[in-house]
DNA sequence: AAAAACTATATTGCACACAATTTAATTGCG
DNA sequence: CGCAATTAAATTGTGTGCAATATAGTTTTT
């Protein structure tokens, strides 16, 4: 009934490889900065707002605490970031920039635009992908219908 | 002199976001055919073209033999493919399909529209997204000037 | 107040990604 | 021919992602 889906014509692989694609770039100027690619979105998070827990940092990321607890530790490891229990709530975990972490905040700053000038990508073009992947994400995150439920 | 980068207004987020949220809408209907979201990709590649080298593979998915050896070992061992040297040249690894490799095909061609019906995205926005994606990694993909290069 | 239910993180296990190195086969050159 | 250079996979090591489970702390219920 239908073909055989082809590679090409898949949003999933172009989204897939788009992705990789841009980690790419990223990587030689995260590399000059120490970090990987989703310790700089961390680092992204934090810098906007200090002092979050592993929960509420995985709620903007959209990551577990499988995944961001060795994140993290590398980047206490690192000396970027503190990890103390909160003492109003010992199940949380706050995640405090140190001085450094702050520090790296002025080198980072110029990443974007470092990228961009590599790309030779219009503004408003990339304004305008970003959003629709934005929707899309949203879309495809909305909760998934359970098979035959009826309530 | 720039501000410090905020997270929802990165391009590279929305886009690591979106793939993240795609995956993970494959993930429930890979899983009834005993597929991985990348070990579907590279089977999307062999039923279009069956016998392809570990190299032509990688060209295609852009993706490492770091990446595809361990991978297409698993789908060897789950039968849905055979890795033999080829004969004209045995530093290539041929990938071919199984019977059972082929008879996955019929089941993976109701894979798309399963997922389009989930999501009530429109099908041109999806493609005209998905050009745009495909424009976007090969302007990130060509090669990278040298820090300083004067040709 | 003690048990049960709930919540936040951590741990474990598996499968990618990707850099760097290794191994084996082939090609090219003197 | 003989050997250096090249090529194709495989291997090794690090760092995610994510499901499933465990642990510890908090709240609710009886």
């Amino acid at each position: 009934m239908n073909p055989t889906p082809r590679l090409d014509e898949q949003l999933c692989f172009a989204l897939y490889a788009a992705s990789r694609a841009m980690t790419a770039r990223y990587r030689p100027l995260l590399d000059a900065l120490g970090l990987t690619y989703p310790q700089y979105l961390a680092m992204l998070v934090l810098w906007e707002r200090d002092g979050l827990s592993v929960g509420d940092l995985g709620e903007r990321l959209q990551l577990d605490s499988g995944t961001l607890t060795p994140l993290l530790k590398r980047l206490e490891a690192a000396g970027l970031v503190l990890r103390t229990r909160r003492p109003s709530d010992e199940r949380s975990v706050d995640i405090r920039l140190t001085a450094e972490g702050q520090a790296l905040r002025t080198q980072a700053a110029a990443i974007p635009e470092r990228l961009l000038c590599h790309t030779d990508l219009i503004p408003e073009e990339l304004f305008r992908l970003r959003d629709e992947l934005k929707a899309l994400t949203a879309r495809l995150t909305v909760s998934i219908p359970t098979q035959g439920e009826t309530p």
